[in-house]
DNA sequence: CAGTATCCAGGATGATACTG
DNA sequence: CAGTATCATCCTGGATACTG
């Protein structure tokens, strides 16, 4: 998805977009409801998601901090050991979210059989 | 957003994926809740989304409809002409997803709050 | 352990031009 | 009017290697 510019445009129209632009990604989502149980740390964390990258799990976690939907506290020992949680807002983030995940859940089969349906309609799905 | 591949994988994990992965891309949310007050025309649609591309907005048409969540009715007249209206299915995804448009504008402020709490701590938001 | 720095491929989006 | 076809571009995300 590549919809990071126009976050400051005139889209008062759809505050929505402040959402999906962040959790609307391939990680954010796993990643704050990974933390729902509680708090982990990045290896953890990594564990958790499954099979991200360290790279994205670093820069996903980074953005959620930055979104203040994470906290994110370091400890200075050797080796080094950070612990991620989630903060009141990405918790309370996660109550809509989870309305969105039963819909999901309940409608998976009827949007898998409309997309079935299309294939024998002689119309093709671009791929 | 990239992510129309792993959609069929072991993502029983997170059925959100799904959902995710068509509604999470730039217009799909804006042509669901633009069909919310009614049926549209194409290029009526494509007003009321603002500026899409005549592309993306018959590429995310044919994708909603394939999911089953917009349904699309052709007359065969000349000029054509074409209606969109959101199916029972459709319909019943924007319920869960105006929670989530409330909490994004109920939280809109504390989010970007956090980001400009961010600008000052010599970090930067890589953009 | 917990990252960051680079490089790279694929996909999403946009502009433009053409068609029924 | 309602699209489709093509081309160019930018971004996301993955792999790999390096650092404190």
């Amino acid at each position: 998805m590549a919809m990071r510019k126009a976050v400051e445009g005139d889209w008062t129209r759809c505050p929505i977009r402040d959402v999906l632009d962040r959790i609307g990604d391939r990680w954010s989502l796993l990643v704050l409801t990974s933390l729902q149980s509680g708090t982990l740390r990045f290896s953890e964390l990594r564990r958790a998601v499954g099979d991200i990258s360290q790279r994205m799990l670093s820069q996903t976690v980074r953005r959620l901090e930055q979104d203040g939907l994470v906290s994110r506290r370091v400890f200075p020992t050797v080796p080094p050991r950070v612990d991620y949680s989630l903060t009141p807002l990405g918790l309370s983030l996660l109550v809509p979210v989870e309305s969105l995940v039963e819909w999901a859940q309940e409608n998976r089969s009827a949007i898998h059989a409309a997309r079935e349906a299309f294939q024998g309609m002689g119309d093709d799905a671009e791929e």
